[in-house]
DNA sequence: CCGCTGCGCCAAGATCCCGTAAAGATCGGC
DNA sequence: GCCGATCTTTACGGGATCTTGGCGCAGCGG
């Protein structure tokens, strides 16, 4: 590609900047270095010291990467990597003193994502680490490509940004589009004019129920004479979509 | 997440037993005693000699995972790197002989997955080619990592970067092939102007939807009077390639 | 019975977004 | 250092969309 801007050559500024990074080590030094470098790099730092206290804070603060060492206090680390993998697929980028060819393929294999052995080059963990954000991030949006709701005949289709009924494709401004998509979130349920205003308008216009009229009045108009959900009026209250076949 | 059954604790049977491995190396020495580790643990083994060679087998084989020695004859590795990169998320290991951390950390962030440095231990790099086939297997449902997607007759090849329209090169600006390759890679789908902006410009570009019309004018008047998909604006939201025959 | 309130609906601006052209700015090759 | 290709920026017309005000209606309480 052409030489972008923002690819910086140490990549110090990237899309991982700001990421939530829990360090788990017993030795305060280790600790106070990589914080101190992962801090000037915009990553929020939590320190844990011991097993415990590393699965604890992974299960609480749901942290973006995770960086173990090995030598830990309490329990071992393998353990601690093997426990986090019983629920989260959290990168785990292992660090520890020995070179051990033995405990490295162990580690790998209990489902460490990286492996590095002290002393360290702060700036390749630093690599390290964004890769293993880089892996993490794209899983992640993998699944929030599926979004995809169903109301009776009517499909709201995130993906492709475009709504069918009984699978034709039905032609929304964006505005209509937003609004009904709300609705089709939970079929049946009531959303308040300052729900539905503050997602598809911002934040500032949760009293502008004026609008929701006027685009209530389009919605029903383009479902009008389909085999489609209703757009219910609760009056003082919002609106609701509800399949018409059903009475929820 | 559960504990799975297929985790040995010497990883010689797992899930990523039988995956295809691309070997890039020029050393004779090398090459054989890779092939011979992977092959006893029942991977399937191709070798390349060159960039060039690996570029292309990188291409029509489609491998799992590569490994990538950053020594070649021909092109640089890192070349290498970021060409298999512009269509593909395939796992890549790279192999060198120097420790230079600056070379590790480029090539860590030009998109290489691992980094392990020669003289290497077997069972080490067997560990973290396991690690590379465990990431990529939970992506690996879409089909947006082959070399060439077509919509119609239309053609994007992302080894020889250019697009063909019914057999004929079509002629594009590095700007509008990265636009309308991003395009291709989902036919129907809509990109939103932030995703495509970010992926051909850069991430600081999120905002510049100007460029976006330009560009899309530019785009549909070269493809104007061919038997080509059609470039459509989600107003409001971002574009999408549409072939022309069907409306999906 | 009457006024008030909330809702549906309409239609006229106002505004935003898109497409297009064309003029600088930049970069790389010769 | 010039020249051509490409990228960036500006400007403008047209159209879709959004916003706004108004009107009629129904329900409700005074």
């Amino acid at each position: 590609m052409s030489p972008s801007p923002d690819r910086a050559a140490d990549g110090s500024t990237d899309r991982t900047a700001g990421a939530s990074v829990l360090v788990v080590d017993d030795e305060h030094a280790i600790v106070r270095a990589l914080t101190a470098a992962l801090e000037a790099r915009h990553y929020r730092v939590t320190a844990a010291r011991t097993g415990h206290e590393a699965l604890e804070l992974a299960a609480t603060m749901t942290p973006d990467v995770v960086v173990l060492d090995l030598g830990l206090p309490d329990l071992d680390g393998l353990e601690v990597c093997r426990r986090i993998r019983r629920w989260s697929e959290v990168p785990i980028i292992v660090l520890t003193a020995e070179g051990s060819d033995r405990v490295k393929v162990q580690a790998l294999d209990e489902g460490a994502d990286d492996y590095v052995t002290k002393p360290f080059s702060t700036p390749e963990l630093l690599a390290r680490l964004r890769v293993a954000l880089r892996h993490h991030r794209r899983s992640a949006s993998d699944d929030a490509d599926l979004a995809e709701h169903q109301v009776g005949e009517l499909v709201v289709d995130h993906l492709h940004h475009e709504v069918r009924v009984a699978g034709e494709r039905l032609d929304l401004t964006p505005k209509e589009f937003g609004f009904l998509a709300v609705l089709a979130r939970h079929p049946g349920r009531v959303f308040t004019h300052r729900m539905i205003l503050q997602e598809v308008w911002g934040e500032a216009y949760g009293t502008e129920t004026q609008y929701l009229r006027v685009y209530a009045s389009q919605i029903r108009k383009k479902l009008a004479g389909r085999p489609a959900p209703v757009l219910v009026t609760e009056p003082g209250v919002g609106y609701r979509l509800v399949d018409a076949a059903d009475g929820s």
